[in-house]
DNA sequence: TGGACGAATGGGCGCC
DNA sequence: GGCGCCCATTCGTCCA
């Protein structure tokens, strides 16, 4: 028999709705604080732009550094799998 | 004249340099702690799932309470709009 | 006045019907031949497997590869924009 | 004795490597024709665009006629069972 | 207004 | 055979 999560049941109607609110009010909390980073982040483009630097070209140098270690990371990972399937690791 | 920012000159070639990698570092330290935050609410929804909660269904929740919190606020400049007309504010 | 797109006009429909089928039908013709490509990567992989190889490693290495052509257009693509920048090209 | 697909042995290296090759060339060639594909769709959906159509109703029509052609494939399956089943096929 | 970016949904896949 | 993860596509939002 699949047991699959309990749904609400009636009767703990109170208690089940608390704890649901307190995982939304925790979400709602960090969607905040995101946002505010998300403006910091807008705010350092303004600034760079101010500074006579184009937001274009400064998201693509970004792209590139983290493609960079997004790369160096999987190649890592490439090569651990080699080396288990030599069974050498 | 309109006087648009300074295009990078050459011979400055150093100094813009770093100063170009300070904005860029800034953007990536802020994406960083973005990140980590959208990591953060990924756990939180995994834990409500954990508890037998739908992640589509918190989402709609807090879409829903989003869209009440933004109308309130329009609601209330709309009020203090007409206060002021009235010379009440 | 903005000209959006001519809506549907009444008297019009069947032309129209004909019309909005013709592209349906190229659509579908199309994601066909897209399944079916889809269905010879997964005959490959599979054909690969049968030959010891492992689809978690070659899609890795795919993987890599592509990262790589990416990166080398886009690193292309930002010494254009810099060479731009300085007016040089 | 199971004989499990034999694993990459060492001395076997090179023309394993070619072997892999082989099948990651092939598993890219069809990956640049999909796209190809994906692309031409995106055309499609563009071209009519332009003449007033919307994607995302072109996107519920397809989804419905695929929906029905497989349901009435699925009957005539049930059907054919049937038939079978008094030796009528 | 169209394009770019991030988030969200759905389907495929392997694991248990 | 169900479950959870991963990837592809799609949808909404923001900026130019």
């Amino acid at each position: 028999m699949p047991r699959q999560p309990e749904a609400p049941k009636i009767g703990d109607n109170s208690v089940n709705g608390a704890h649901l609110r307190a995982f939304v009010e925790r979400v709602e909390r960090l969607e905040e604080d995101k946002k505010a980073l998300s403006d910091d982040i807008k705010g350092v483009y303004a600034e760079a732009k101010g500074n006579g630097f184009d937001a274009k070209q400064m998201r693509a140098v970004i792209r590139i550094r983290w493609q960079d270690r997004d790369k160096r990371r999987e190649e890592q990972e490439v090569l651990d799998m080699h080396l288990a399937a030599l069974g050498l690791l």
